[in-house]
DNA sequence: TTGTAAGCGTTATCAG
DNA sequence: CTGATAACGCTTACAA
């Protein structure tokens, strides 16, 4: 059996200093790396010489307490089994290694925004992303002096990042009326979510705007879940006369539509046309493969760390346009039966 | 636009020492809320008043330089785009919130293990988990000094949690040779990651002692995604005779194994039975669903955690004997063909 | 060029 | 019970 804890790092600047024969605020100044330090160079072998035999590694929790500092973001995501959220996780924590950030990762399905939000300010971290998570109708304060970005959800009173969510829905209408579809089916989840309510709001428009109006049963909601994929999928193919195509707020969904498709002796996409919305790695993993739209959430996440960089440097962050999204026409979706 | 970076917590002890007209100290005696902290109740709710009227929250960096500890862990995976690293991820990070520890996420897709761990030896993190990392084959010391723990990696010098990876190999080969089936086929990663190399083994060894040999070419080597799955199916569907199972190393290349199939006309589960292993929530996206070898992900990481957190508190971390797995039986296998 | 002194926000050890 | 006083490891003036 291995041994027991360890403190991780006994050497300190002081024992450095020591050993070079030197005062410990010099080593401070060699290794710090300050560019306008004059030092001269022997001292500085002397004491970078000193600092490698010993193993010497900074302290970055003193440094942090004495430069204000936390050299560390806080990363909140409403569910990591989500693969969109992955990547958007993926995108964030590639940025912040390459700055020297650490990333504190917090998953809001098992303890709350605000649980974690109070944690990360005991941690002093230097900054906050949050993806989706109902900024705005989190407890008054609960951001408070913090230096927020937030994915997908543009609230005036904070930086974000967004991708085009009214787009993808048009996208998706657009992509189902050229093909023929008359007669459309809608899903996605009851709450309040920015990019679910636009990527509605783009499908329904577009659909007017070609003349078509949803019935408030071609609309249905449900847990953005394969499940709730599955349930919504279950009462649209029941309507009369039945949508010809369907499209779901998420790819969950989707593949749940399509689970529901296969019980019921539906055929995708001969008699319904089934699209989802992400394009998460797995709609390309099922047979027919997923129609979608692409939402880049690699790079929302790497531009969300970004933006927050920017902002902690001071520099004026401007808040850029949504990030495209485009459509990934596949196997499930086809002409319009005759 | 919003303002710009903002302090996180200007309200020291001190401030609420001052607003409660005692001394700073005594103040994180109440603060620190130590139970047998002998403290006049008329003093201690002056100072509780006071923290409340400031907005005081501790400053966690503080602690953590007088303490020497951090409250806090790195978490290591391959690679987030894997659902199953984002389930052990999961579980780590429920059992590290609720034990107030933060949880430095890395994943080393990019920057690979060793750039992360010298990060979080820095940070002076109380510990470390690594989901297979090949803890092995990293530069020599750079585990030193730090209490880590390994997931699925057993190596007698550090603690860690395992899945029964053989078992995995076994129970595939057990239900494909229960279904009739005479000529498999196996494909894994050609790197040492040890779980790979288990299941591998696990299914072999079964087969021998069913009488049953694997000739090299039945035995292929390729990247554990979809698209290796892909390459090493199409290659084993070349073969001649050509095996009626095909077991694989992870569900990623499983799907790829199926790609593979539909593209070449061959039908699953009736010309030819395919294993995953893994269990990732899309193994039951597809059609027919997967049938794969259920590793229990969250577990691994909860229990990763638990033994961590164990360990930091100077208690006997027994390591425990491997997490169970259990075969899934669904779509994709079937008796062999006549 | 280098050393001294002060202090970041806490906790911990003692005397009063 | 309470309150000085001394760390924790480092950065940053300011002297020497």
């Amino acid at each position: 059996m291995p041994a027991n804890p360890a403190p991780v790092s006994r050497v300190t600047m002081m024992d450095v200093a020591r050993r070079a024969g030197v005062s410990q605020p010099l080593v401070s100044l060699v290794i710090g790396g300050n560019p306008r330090a004059r030092v001269a160079d022997a001292t500085r072998e002397r004491i970078l010489e000193a600092a490698r035999e010993l193993g010497y590694r900074p302290n970055v929790i003193a440094r942090s307490l004495v430069r204000g500092r936390a050299y560390a973001i806080g990363l909140i995501i409403p569910d990591l089994s989500n693969p969109f959220f992955a990547d958007v996780v993926r995108g964030a924590e590639k940025v912040a290694a390459d700055q020297g950030y650490a990333v504190l990762f917090c998953d809001a399905a098992d303890l709350g925004a605000e649980h974690h939000l109070e944690a990360l300010r005991a941690r002093q971290v230097d900054g906050v992303i949050m993806d989706a998570m109902g900024a705005a109708s989190l407890e008054q304060g609960a951001l408070a002096g913090l230096n927020v970005v937030l994915i997908d959800e543009p609230v005036a009173a904070f930086h974000g990042v967004a991708s085009d969510a009214v787009e993808a829905g048009r996208l998706a209408a657009r992509h189902l009326l050229e093909l023929g579809h008359r007669r459309f089916g809608f899903m996605g989840p009851a709450s309040d979510v920015w990019a679910f309510r636009m990527r509605e709001r783009g499908f329904v428009q577009q659909l007017r705007s070609a003349g078509i109006a949803l019935e408030s049963d071609q609309l249905r909601r449900s847990a953005a879940t394969v499940d709730g994929g599955r349930a919504a999928m279950r009462t649209l193919l029941a309507l009369e006369p039945r949508p010809s195509a369907v499209f779901c707020a998420n790819d969950l969904m989707a593949v749940g539509a399509l689970k529901a498709c296969a019980r019921g002796g539906v055929r995708v996409p001969d008699d319904v046309s089934v699209m989802g919305c992400d394009d998460i790695e797995a709609a390309r993993f099922i047979t027919p493969e997923l129609t979608t739209i692409t939402i880049p959430a690699r790079e929302l996440g790497a531009r969300a760390a970004r933006m927050l960089f920017r902002l902690l440097n001071g520099e004026h962050a401007r808040s850029t346009r949504p990030l495209a999204v485009t459509l990934a026409a596949r196997g499930t979706t086809a002409r319009a039966p005759a």
